[in-house]
DNA sequence: GCAAAAGTGTTCTTCGTACACCCATGC
DNA sequence: GCATGGGTGTACGAAGAACACTTTTGC
């Protein structure tokens, strides 16, 4: 039994799928490999530490790869098909992420050359079963979407119902009648509506909001059905 | 690299959690060890195999265990904190199932002195995190059972209604108002009425009903929301 | 005939859905 | 003044929720 707190789980490891909002678009992170398969995309990822927990694994490696830290990471699935890893047998750990990605300074680690955030709708040839991951991950962020709160974590502090609207639509893929999304949205308690409202837009100034934390830490623990 | 078939991945783990429906109550499939730690209850579980997939492992370990295949299992969730096992760093991928319990020939493998089904209400004290283990995958059943039907693993061929309602009102813990609970479950298309009744009963004797292949699959696909 | 569970309808309220026009702002 | 997106209400139908009595059977 080897306690070196370095040594490292040679079969294990975690990959990470980081969802972001640009405007209306959903996007996901990937990085250009600089080891094998070198010059390909894949999700950020790497092997977990003998002394590590594993989520704390996915936190450091991502931190790691991308710059990004203090990132609430929420484990997907786990994909263990003997020939997923080519050469030797590797189970990876899936774990998801919803940033405000704007906020975010990359910095690419020893592993990556560059790193870029992708359209979902537009996604590259990518590196071992990451495509499958990817889908995965986007299905299972679709199910939270219509069942819990979010946003919080992909919007910035203040926001408009807009821009809200634009995020379940590109997480879910269909479009919403603005006059019921507003109402069913607003009549949760869910929003503050602060007395801000945009400048310098060229168009009617739309009001700002903030999540009502109350709520939404309720909302998160006790559910609701998102439909419309 | 070591390819020998037969060579375990001491790292990696699967344990299953197998529910079942006993009339009105849900239990949860537990054996008493033979091996560390000697008398305790655990969840059936063992090593994954370096060449096998992890579907498969769960799929193997658990007919070595208890006797049972051919049994749909899902994945659950994957634990992996440091110290979750003693003694060195064990990873392990849980998997849940559903299955007629009335209908299985136990036959405890060479790790299991005895299996024994328990009532999901009265867990005897557990092994390792195998407690947390089951929360999880409970929390996960019901979120299932509120958006796909379940019940065609559940319960045999023929059931009544009442065994239906019995069966949701054991996963989530609550009671249904028996007419309301006729009303949406008829309206969904999901069961067909049989020409048969309970025989011998000592009370009015309950139709028997079959579930509808077609929209129990179509169901399953396209998700439906279960409130009541 | 009695105990025990099966089976059945209506009313009220809430919620989803469809739909079109005026408002505020920058240029 | 025009282009651009922000913001608002109503009517209809569907579905959820609350609620009590009769039926069938074995003993």
């Amino acid at each position: 039994m080897d306690y070196n707190p370095d040594h490292i789980l040679p079969s294990i490891s975690t990959d990470s799928i980081i969802f972001g909002l640009d405007d209306d678009k959903l996007k996901v992170l990937l990085m250009k490999r600089v080891i094998e398969p070198v010059g390909k995309w894949s999700l950020p990822g790497g092997f977990v530490l003998e002394h590590e927990d594993l989520d704390i694994a996915a936190r450091r490696i991502l931190d790691h790869t991308t710059g990004m830290n203090n990132v609430y990471m929420e484990q997907v699935h786990t994909f263990g098909e003997v020939d997923r890893f080519p050469g030797r047998r590797v189970i990876t750990v899936a774990y998801y992420a919803l940033i405000n990605y704007t906020l975010e300074n990359l910095k690419p680690g020893p592993e990556a050359s560059e790193i870029h955030w992708v359209d979902i709708t537009q996604l590259p040839e990518l590196a071992f079963d990451h495509r499958h991951i990817i889908d995965i991950a986007l299905v299972r962020l679709q199910a939270k979407v219509r069942t819990e709160p979010i946003g919080f974590e992909l919007l910035p502090a203040k926001f408009t119902l807009t821009q809200l609207q634009r995020l379940y639509e590109a997480v879910l893929g269909t479009a919403f009648d603005t006059r019921n999304f507003r109402k069913k949205i607003l009549k949760m308690n869910l929003l503050l509506p602060l007395n801000e409202s945009q400048t310098g837009v060229p168009h009617r100034a739309a009001r700002y909001y903030s999540f009502n934390n109350d709520t939404y830490v309720k909302l998160k623990k006790k559910g609701f059905t998102f439909e419309l």
